[in-house]
RNA sequence: GCGCCCGUAGCUCAGUGGAUAGAGCGUUAGGUUGCGGACCUAAAGGUCGUGGGUUCGAGUCCCGCCGGGCGCGCCA
């Protein structure tokens, strides 16, 4: 469409309508863009406003020009059925039903398949998320980030990239120590570590204790709080990971600090930094020169003591990442590691990386609340609730889409009553009651021998409201690319909800199966049959369930 | 003090510089002898925190201020 739009600017240019660009004003913008409800058309576009300037006219002569010419168009007469300019400039489209008609039976050639695009961009990307270590269990802190870094990884897939989702996690530092010591004072009863971890999870896992274990601890004392250690994180996070797929989120790569010290990671990016001249050494540690780019600081890379900071650790990853192949790295942190954003960014660049290929999405906080109050903490244990807990109170579909309809940025409130209503007054439900009625309408016409038509070819015309619920399903397409690039899902769960209105109104005003007219209720089966597949795919989009009954 | 994020309807939130700022919930008033009423229609509800600026055009971009959150380690 955008390419019709762009030969008819051209020719009305050649034909002496419109003027030449200007020399410097490059290509044209030319958005097709959807226009408001009262306009009554499906595609607008504003390149007449926009060229207002650089060609000095009226936008409704430009408009009025390039209109004319896109009806003088031969490629544009079995496309675009109506053309409209509106003031103060915008030139309105309206598609034919014929056009309609041949795309639906794409989509339902396409099948599965409808709503995938090819976005440009970079193609290999890692999405690494949730990264919490495995000292605990995932509370209700990790919960967005788990949701969004999914969303994000199956929206990208829908656009066309090729995505790994990655989870990068300690496991030999302080804070497994700390986890073995805790479990070990547990299991001996002695006093726990000033700062050890108390929940149940680590009686539970001082009582497990494998005899073997505990053997080996007797054996090498001074070696126990790491043996147990080890022991006791894997365990931790092995439930991790059970927790995750039950919100449907699972990971491709489980990738190690150790791996970065043990593979020379870190040192290879010391030693790229090193060639560059962006380090320096003072008062015994190693430091890269971060303020070079921008940064308000310089960072310590290695400690005086010998040890490497968590940024060290970072820098050397981003190399290894890279050498995997991926050629755009995302990390989904929590809004409070905001600051270490621009040394990563910096770094990257200074080891000849391009920086925007370093891409840090910021998840701001979820305040959990019920009937107005905090409940992010569990009175009875006194630590955070468990995402197991959370889940088994308000569901995956429920919690998915809560956390798709919101932008990452903005903090929230999420109201568990509200989230876990069943009705229909959850949008998620509504949505899915949509195509739970579908797939009923579908079922009972097959009990009855009444199959949809192979092609809907010729049956448009001269319904409003069947071409309406056609536009609907027909937008998917581009839904799905607004979100892939701007990385966001929003916009996903807004058109679900719209398809579905659009779906029960339909519905209201059609009656898809008449025994009285076979050939009608063969065509709205078909047209029913697309509006199911779309919503389908727009649910499976955000990992949420299509119920053919509920 | 400096930096980043946020402030939009009673509530929870959308809103790639474009047309009369939207959705869900809640509130109010209606609708069905039919394929799933877990549905549909309509109404009320807004100084887009605030004051300037840029622009043909600003909720959106820039600056100041107010309010809220988070950061500012040789911690992780």
């Amino acid at each position: 469409m955008e390419q019709l739009l762009r030969e008819a600017l051209a020719a009305a240019i050649s034909s002496g309508a419109l003027p030449a660009l200007p020399p410097g004003i490059g290509e044209p913008d030319v958005d097709v863009a959807r226009p408001p409800q009262q306009a009554k058309a499906d595609l607008a576009s504003s390149v007449a406003l926009k060229l207002a300037r650089p060609l000095r006219m009226a936008p409704l002569a430009i408009a009025a020009a390039v209109a004319a010419s896109l009806e003088a168009s031969a490629g544009a007469s079995a496309v675009i059925g109506s053309i409209e300019v509106a003031h103060p400039g915008f030139i309105n489209l309206r598609l034919t039903p014929g056009f309609l008609e041949r795309s639906l039976d794409a989509v339902r050639t396409a099948g599965a398949a409808f709503g995938r695009v090819e976005v440009p961009g970079r193609h290999h990307v890692n999405v690494e998320f949730v990264s919490a270590n495995p000292t605990g269990p995932l509370h209700i802190g990790n919960a967005r980030g788990a949701f969004v870094g999914d969303l994000l990884c199956r929206v990208l897939e829908a656009g066309g990239r090729e995505v790994t989702r990655e989870y990068y996690f300690n496991d030999f530092g302080s804070q497994v120590m700390n986890l073995g010591a805790s479990v070990l004072a547990i299991a001996n009863g002695t006093d726990l570590p000033e700062d050890g971890y108390r929940g149940a999870y680590v009686h539970e896992l001082a009582a497990e204790l494998p005899d073997e274990l505990v053997a080996a601890t007797a054996a090498s004392p001074d070696q126990a709080t790491s043996i147990v250690g080890q022991w006791a994180s894997e365990r931790v996070r092995a439930g991790i990971e059970a927790s995750l797929e039950r919100l449907g989120v699972t990971f491709d790569v489980w990738f190690t600090e150790s791996t970065l010290h043990r593979e020379g990671w870190i040192q290879r990016a010391i030693e790229r930094l090193q060639a560059g001249g962006h380090l320096f050494e003072q008062d015994g540690a190693l430091w890269f020169r971060s303020t070079a780019f921008g940064d308000d600081k310089d960072r310590v890379i290695r400690r005086s003591n010998g040890a490497y900071t968590y940024f060290g650790a970072d820098i050397g990853y981003v190399i290894n990442k890279f050498e995997r192949g991926f050629d755009h790295l995302i990390y989904l942190w929590g809004a409070d590691h905001h600051g270490t954003v621009a040394r990563n960014r910096n770094a990257a660049e200074a080891m000849g990386y391009d920086r925007s290929a370093v891409e840090m999405l910021l998840i701001a906080w979820v305040r959990f609340v019920r009937d107005g109050q905090d409940v992010s903490m569990s009175k009875r244990a006194g630590e955070f609730i468990t995402l197991d807990d959370l889940l088994e109170e308000i569901g995956v579909d429920a919690a998915r889409w809560y956390f798709a309809a919101r932008a990452t940025t903005s903090s929230i409130d999420f109201d568990i009553e509200a989230a876990k209503d069943p009705t229909a007054a959850n949008p998620v439900h509504y949505v899915r009651y949509a195509h739970a009625r579908i797939s009923s309408i579908l079922r009972k016409a097959a009990e009855a021998g009444l199959g949809p038509a192979d092609s809907l070819d010729g049956t448009l015309a001269g319904d409003e409201v069947a071409q309406g619920l056609a536009r609907e399903i027909l937008r998917l397409p581009d839904v799905v690319g607004d979100a892939a690039l701007a990385q966001e899902t929003q916009g996903v769960t807004a058109y679900a909800t719209e398809l579905a209105t659009v779906f029960h109104a339909f519905y209201r005003d059609r009656r898809v199966v008449d025994p009285e007219a076979l050939e009608t209720s063969r065509a709205r089966l078909a047209l029913v049959d697309a509006a199911r597949l779309a919503l389908a795919s727009t649910l499976g989009l955000l990992g949420i369930s299509a119920p053919d009954s509920m």
